[in-house]
DNA sequence: GCGCTATATATTGTATACAATTTTTTGACC
DNA sequence: GGTCAAAAAATTGTATACAATATATAGCGC
């Protein structure tokens, strides 16, 4: 077959930091399946950059452990093993626990309109059948709780941990669980409404073991991909 | 005066990986205080590399917050706000906490050994009025204690917070502080020797308490220094 | 001497060039 | 057709070159 050779696509430069970016976001809506290889050719001329920029990318990537490098072999989408899905999700639960303890004390009214507003969001994309809009969401719905607990230390550490879960989840890829997912979520706020801190944690708790329950690890169904397809879809 | 220009050293060229330790031994030594200038030229005659590889390395301490990069500017090592010291700290509390009650529940006799030989270490280090291996030893109890529970995700995270946190902790330069945190670091091993989880929690609370009580944030002594002293050496 | 501007120097940001390694292709041989 | 070996192509690893930016120095007016 003719090598689709489109023609040097003329965008100005990336940042860095957009590179990051579009790629995480391409990795959390699941755009990218575990196991693609990330090619520094590809990418530079998807991003209309040169190999030193995306080789940057890769190793902050890299760091987070959203993609793995391999030594003279590339970097790839980190495929998680079993072992990884529960460590991460126990991690999870050490510091989510807290988190919503804690936010059952603080939250101000105007925070939980903003979670409220957010669930709504979560459920029309639900309802409109957008899996990667979907994903997004039903996942920061636990990192903005972080990000209004008022430690922003661990606020990025849920964030790091939040995204290396979505790698894991394919579960969210079925409509029936995410909208599970989002009534577990409403529950949740419903609790911090009524400051009942113990019934709050509980709730997080059952939430985190009902998303790692419904996992579908070993399933990689990774069809060969385009690269720029994927990530030129992204909106940062 | 004459600028010192020394010989090219006639070493072999690192691993960004032995970049990445070596620097970041000399940071948790504390060789290199906060403020600190990292050129990228000068690493690299450090280290017999180009500035690619440089680069990539600080792309990596930047992730992990050991340094800061400032666009067009360059790198500082990371001068932590008293914020910053807090959030350290009630991160590492909340993680350790669950580590150390469920090292209490798991320890092996083995393990206990291995960590007692640690306290042996740190008082060595003590007595020998050295300051560098001091502070390591010290930080090291903690990440054995989080290895040897079996969350590998759980031991990185604290893994990274405990490097911030020498960053921030100046207290450790003080032998008496030293060693009254290695006597609390023997009363938390006799409380999971007996099997005390809520002591053991207890104790491991109270020292976090004190360490973070005894900080010296403002204190910036940073004297001009010589980056190849303070990273040469540097044993990986 | 102090403060400002202009020039010079040094440093960082990015692309390109080349070496080293891996993957793919080719072709001989059974 | 299948298997192995060698050559070719592609990809990654690293250094260097050049552009863009920031810092330091010099000169001038007051």
């Amino acid at each position: 077959m003719p090598t689709r050779k489109s023609v040097a696509p003329r965008r100005q430069p990336a940042s860095t930091e957009t590179i990051v970016a579009r790629i995480t976001n391409a990795l959390v809506e699941q755009r990218l399946p575990p196991g693609t290889k990330l090619g520094e050719v590809a990418l530079g001329e998807v991003f209309g950059v040169s190999r030193t920029k995306i080789r940057q990318a890769l190793i902050r990537l890299a760091q987070d452990k959203l993609i793995t490098l391999l030594p003279a072999r590339g970097a790839f989408v980190t495929k998680p093993e079993p072992r990884d899905a529960r460590e991460l999700f126990d991690a999870r639960r050490v510091i989510e626990r807290v988190l919503i303890e804690r936010f059952t004390a603080s939250a101000t009214r105007a925070q939980i309109a903003t979670l409220r507003d957010h669930i709504a969001r979560e459920r029309a994309a639900i309802a409109a059948g957008d899996a990667a809009l979907r994903n997004r969401l039903l996942g920061e719905f636990h990192v903005l709780i972080a990000e209004m607990v008022g430690n922003s230390v661990l606020a990025e550490l849920l964030r790091e941990l939040m995204q290396r879960s979505t790698l894991v989840t394919l579960h969210y890829q079925n409509e029936r669980a995410a909208s599970c997912s989002s009534s577990e979520h409403t529950a949740l706020l419903d609790a911090v409404r009524q400051r009942d801190a113990i019934g709050a944690v509980r709730l997080m708790e059952q939430h985190l073991t009902h998303v790692e329950r419904d996992l579908a690890l070993p399933g990689s169904n990774a069809a060969a991909l385009d690269l720029r397809a994927a990530l030129t879809l992204a909106k940062v």
